[in-house]
DNA sequence: TAACAGGTACGAAAACTATCATACCTGACA
DNA sequence: TGTCAGGTATGATAGTTTTCGTACCTGTTA
């Protein structure tokens, strides 16, 4: 079952959802973006330069949450979103270096 | 462009495609196989113990073509399928370690 | 308090995907 | 030659995904 807070523990986390997530060009922008950040590096929702509107953000949020990709923390009246780097880098050892070696 | 052949080149594999070619459990099976081959390995495109028909088979195969995991090879009056190891490798270094890390 | 900005929830439309049935083609082989 | 097995092409259907608009909630700040 997931964690208390409704996020996949590491042993939940598939391979084809991760995948699945990260197969969509506006959600790899934003784990992207997450890896480059220095270790515990946080977002807001907003600060991504997504061109969509904040409903379908909201919904790309939640596909990368519900992935495992990232945890979220409510801070203000915004959402700050967090890569779970360790965790992942444990799971899948691999996946994030072949996403920063991503050339744009 | 792709190759004369219609594979993609190295440099047209998308990572966005490969993601979601492997985001379905079908294809990541066979590819998975694949990957299990020793060096240069083949197997044709029935030797995969797909639960679909024939028809959504040939569909699979050929997303995994087009995404760039794959090469094909008629013989006789069937298919042999290969993996594109070294170029995966070259294009996208840690991937291929990634699913076969998958514990089944 | 009122206005605003950041987010979520819900419902709907459009696009895409997986699947199948059917018809067909092509080698192998009896 | 005829039959069969492996594949492809096409068209249909069901399900999923992306997207948006709208309504709403909640902190912040003037």
């Amino acid at each position: 079952m997931p964690d208390r807070d409704g996020y996949p523990t590491i042993d939940e986390m598939e391979l084809g959802e991760i995948f699945a997530a990260l197969a969509d060009p506006h959600r790899r922008q934003v784990v992207f973006a997450l890896a480059r950040e220095p270790q515990g590096g946080e977002r807001s929702c907003s600060s991504f330069d997504l061109p969509v509107t904040k409903a379908t953000r909201t919904h790309h949020f939640r596909v990368l949450r519900e992935a495992g990709l990232i945890r979220q923390r409510d801070i203000g009246n915004g959402r700050m979103n967090k890569l779970r780097r360790e965790e992942l880098n444990r799971r899948f050892p691999g996946l994030l270096e072949l996403l920063l070696a991503e050339k744009d």
